[in-house]
RNA sequence: GCGGGUGUGGCGAAAUUGGUAGACGCGCUAGACUUAGGAUCUAGUGCCGCAAGGCGUGGGGGUUCGAGUCCCUCCACCCGCACCA
């Protein structure tokens, strides 16, 4: 009988549900391993051949790791909401947690095909009130949080109204919007109202008016990272730039720690500089500067404070808040339509169309704070609002931006390093001798970042300052099918709702879209888990508004990694989102699988979180994955993306039908490089199936079982263990391709040898579970063991049998002529070692001549020089 | 522009600390068995050459007895960020 996969495969995943065969445990004496895959988002086109790769590697690692000894959490679930399922509600009225929960199953029985070794009893789905009551608590417990500069952690807001009711601000060192200053008995005169909004500065979770990304297209806000180009990272729809008032999570506070963070995990290379980048820290200098007839102050964000002295004009941003104080009577017109025009230029404009030079003169001056000079005040959309203080000292001889505008509108251009040549355009020289700097002159650039440092702090106009790129993520979103906010609002000022009376299920409504009102979806909504016009929630007996917005997409992905560690004892997952017993034991994840394109938006909130529920003693590590793996993208043959619009989607279940699963998953690992972009290639699968095919023969004689109990010759045991070896150190270095060409080479040469012998088939099999889990098992069971072979101890290569019997040299004179010399392997550990043999050699090949010098290289190679 | 990565046969790719480049698979060629083969098996397959031999890891240079691997430089492609002061 032939390899039978259609009914062998079946069988062995039905067996392992059945006994619930990698169903992990939370008491072992094992050590613990997690594996962990970024979970899917359930769409409706279902899985293709792309999405099971990461899939199928962290499979290998976690079968690698439970043969090896380890008990293994390997826990799957869904990120379930999300606006697709929400978008066909709105043309279909088809309630999204119906879409979604059809496609979750239809994405279990797709995963169920493949052989994944999951515990699906702890599946999580972030949709599930179950799941979402604690991406609600935790929300509240941001909100009731503030960072701390001083412990440089977050801490519970009691602790800043304590401070602020004994001394105020004084000696308090917070992560706020604004830098605050009143003292303890002008806190205590506060009314509860004014209490509260000030508050809302620190919070960690907070409402307030911000320029954010809303997206028409949507009816939604979005977050930085869901915004690509100018345009909504789902849909594409353009995205415009607008103050509203939003919630936000501070993750600005965290913006050094995320920083540092990255040197103790190891995640690749280039996916750490995104978030580097992405966080952009910048180390400078805030100044201030003062307005000529005016009692305003200018700050400014600066990296090159030494240049003060070759500031010759003052730039802020078109949105500055400054602005209309400022401006000049005879300048407002300018100023209001420059103002206008830059609004209505898009972000996608401004992006593309940055040689354009476009500002206008407020007629106002700023006062350079050393030299007294009074230099011109412009506003350009050059200059962000969003970065540092939205203003800029222009510098046009050591700055490009600012060199084009003072050239375009006919402003000074003063160099001020030795040598600077500021004709054709900045010279942005990082060294080099201060020139027409006053009491810098003569000093090295960095002598004159230190002084200008020293004088500034000392005359009190300014000091130093890390800026980060990194801004604060929007946290609500004005949809449905996403997690409820735990709060209600009393005279505008939000509450949140007790934690004993989470969750607030997300209630039904009749209809997907915005209220006539303009209110998000939520306000239609008129039977919530409580009643709101009885308005059990607050107090007297008076009902108060609920916060209409929903979380993003990204609340529940931030933290499901440690619901999986709960086991099912519901009492448990009753009293808190983890419990300290789960989380002490299986702490870090060891391995992480996902895609890149998570980058700066899941892959920097997931640390985020991580480092916030720390901070309140929750965990006992601040960074969630110790390593991270980015599997890379299968595409089309053709090299395009595989997707539903292109048609050229390949169904894992047609694949699994045709080849068998095991076919399917040494397929994808032989493609290439886990970490890399590959075409899909149909005809290559032909390659690992005719593989299989020849195992099993290997076990069989026709239809039956025929293993001998003879013992194994040397060269049996020489292509075992050089399998063994190679399969080991690859599994070890998270290489998934090229154990499948080692177990090829190996089955090629027993096959060759027409070795049956149970001594070697044995250990082959074990090696050969993690890639091809199915026919390993159905093998292990004619052999005569009992299942399941997942646990088997992992074999040792011995050696002792990976030695040869004698060897073939290169033998080169003076680098050029080789010779071949064929030496028994023990003479060559023994006496090559010691250079004896090779002069000896040497001296033969040359009739007798002394060589000068003899090369040696451990059962290598000998290079002659004469 | 800045940052990260990649470059090896017709194709996907191996080569772990510098040590016989191209393992393994696809494709291709020839043969065997077959009524048949898109099944199976055997042999061959980097390029040029009848051969001896020569040339070969994006180009150029360097270090070394020896370089795909290390250093310098240039080129191409991919990914990320992009007026970040």
């Amino acid at each position: 009988m032939e390899y039978d996969f259609a009914s062998i495969e079946p069988k062995w995943r039905r067996f392992w549900q059945e006994q619930l065969t990698f169903k992990a445990q939370n008491q072992s004496a094992k050590p613990k391993y997690y594996v962990l895959d970024m979970f899917p988002y359930p769409s409706g086109s279902g899985l293709h051949v792309g999405h099971p790769l990461g899939y199928i590697a962290s499979d290998i690692h976690a079968r690698y790791k439970r043969h090896q000894g380890f008990n293994v959490l390997h826990p799957m679930g869904y990120d379930a909401f999300g606006l697709p399922a929400e978008q066909y509600a709105i043309q279909t009225g088809q309630h999204p947690s119906k879409t979604t929960n059809q496609n979750i199953k239809r994405y279990r029985e797709q995963l169920d095909l493949i052989g994944f070794s999951f515990d699906w009893t702890r599946q999580v789905n972030t949709s599930n009130p179950e799941f979402y009551r604690w991406t609600q608590w935790i929300f509240v417990r941001l909100f009731h949080s503030w960072y701390n500069r001083l412990s440089d952690k977050a801490e519970p807001i009691t602790t800043l109204i304590d401070h602020l009711e004994r001394k105020g601000t004084q000696g308090l060192d917070a992560v706020a919007d604004e830098h605050a200053s009143f003292t303890a008995s002008e806190w205590n005169a506060f009314s509860i109202k004014e209490q509260r909004e000030m508050l809302l500065k620190f919070r960690l979770a907070y409402r307030a008016e911000t320029i954010v990304n809303w997206c028409p297209g949507l009816g939604t806000v979005l977050a930085n990272d869901e915004v690509v180009n100018g345009r909504s990272e789902r849909g594409g729809f353009p995205v415009e730039q607008r103050k509203m008032k939003q919630w936000s999570l501070r993750i600005t506070a965290y913006a050094q720690r995320l920083l540092d963070g990255l040197d103790t995990v190891d995640w690749s290379d280039s996916l750490k500089e995104i978030q580097r980048n992405w966080i952009g820290r910048s180390e400078g200098a805030e100044l201030s500067f003062g307005v000529q007839n005016h009692d305003a102050q200018i700050h400014v964000f600066t990296t090159r404070p030494d240049t003060l002295f070759g500031a010759t004009f003052m730039v802020l941003a078109p949105e500055h808040e400054l602005v209309e104080h400022i401006t000049t009577a005879g300048q407002q017109e300018d100023i209001s339509s420059y103002q206008s025009y830059a609004k209505a230029r898009s972000e996608r404009e401004r992006m593309s169309e940055t040689k354009i030079i476009t500002g206008a003169f407020t007629g106002a001056y700023a006062i350079n704070p050393i030299t007294k000079a009074a230099i011109p005040i412009w506003i350009s959309d050059y200059v962000l609002a969003s970065y540092g203080t939205g203003a800029v000292m222009a510098v046009p001889a050591g700055d490009q931006r600012d060199w084009d505008f003072a050239t375009h509108f006919h402003l000074p251009i003063t160099p001020v390093i030795q040598g600077q040549d500021v004709s054709e355009g900045a010279d942005e020289r990082k060294d080099g001798v201060m020139i027409n700097s006053d009491f810098l002159n003569g000093l090295s650039v960095k002598e004159a970042i230190e002084e200008i440092l020293k004088r500034v702090e000392e005359a009190n106009i300014g000091y130093r300052k890390v800026n980060y790129k990194l801004r604060d993520a929007v946290f609500s979103r004005q949809r449905y099918w996403g997690e409820p906010f735990p709060v209600y609002y009393r005279d505008d000022i939000p509450f949140t709702i007790d934690e004993d009376k989470l969750p607030i299920v997300l209630p039904e409504i009749n209809e997907f879209k915005p209220t006539e009102d303009g209110d998000p979806p939520l306000g239609r909504a008129t039977h919530w888990n409580w009643d709101r016009d009885k308005g059990e929630v607050v107090e007297n007996g008076k009902g108060f508004p609920l916060e209409l917005s929903t979380m993003p997409g990204w609340a529940g992905s931030s933290w499901y990694f440690l619901r999986y560690m709960m086991d099912g004892d519901p009492a448990e997952r009753q009293k808190l989102f983890v419990s300290p017993e789960a989380v002490e034991y299986w702490k870090q994840v060891d391995l992480y699988m996902g895609g890149a394109e998570h980058a700066t938006g899941h892959l920097l909130y997931f640390r985020f979180w991580t480092k916030f529920l720390y901070d309140l003693g929750f965990l006992p590590f601040d960074e969630p994955a110790k390593k991270l793996i980015n599997q890379g993208m299968i595409q089309a043959e053709d090299g395009q993306k595989m997707s539903k619009r292109h048609g050229n989607v390949v169904n894992p279940d047609d694949v699994v039908a045709e080849h068998g699963a095991d076919a399917l998953r040494l397929h994808e690992m032989f493609l290439g490089p886990i970490e890399m972009h590959k075409p899909w290639n149909t005809k290559g699968i032909e390659g690992v199936s005719k593989f299989l095919r020849k195992l099993w023969r290997l076990f069989h004689d026709g239809d039956i079982v025929d293993v001998s109990e003879d013992e194994p010759t040397k060269a049996e045991l020489k292509t075992l263990h050089k399998c063994i070896q190679k399969v080991s150190e690859d599994l070890d270095r998270f290489a998934f391709n090229t154990p499948v060409s080692a177990l090829m080479v190996a089955v090629n040469e027993l096959t060759a040898l027409k070795c049956n012998k149970r001594a070697v088939l044995e250990p082959l099999t074990v090696i050969l579970s993690c890639h091809a889990p199915h026919i390993a098992e159905e093998l292990w069971s004619r052999l005569g063991h009992p299942a399941s072979i997942s646990e088997e101890p992992w074999p040792e290569a011995n050696p002792e049998f990976l030695k040869d019997d004698s060897l073939t040299y290169p033998v080169s004179i003076n680098g050029k002529t080789r010779f071949h010399l064929e030496l028994p392997s023990d003479m060559v550990k023994e006496e090559v070692e010691r250079e004896v043999l090779s002069h000896e050699i040497a001296q033969k090949w040359l009739d007798g001549k002394t060589p000068k010098k003899v090369i040696v290289v451990i059962g290598r190679i000998v290079n002659v020089v004469v």
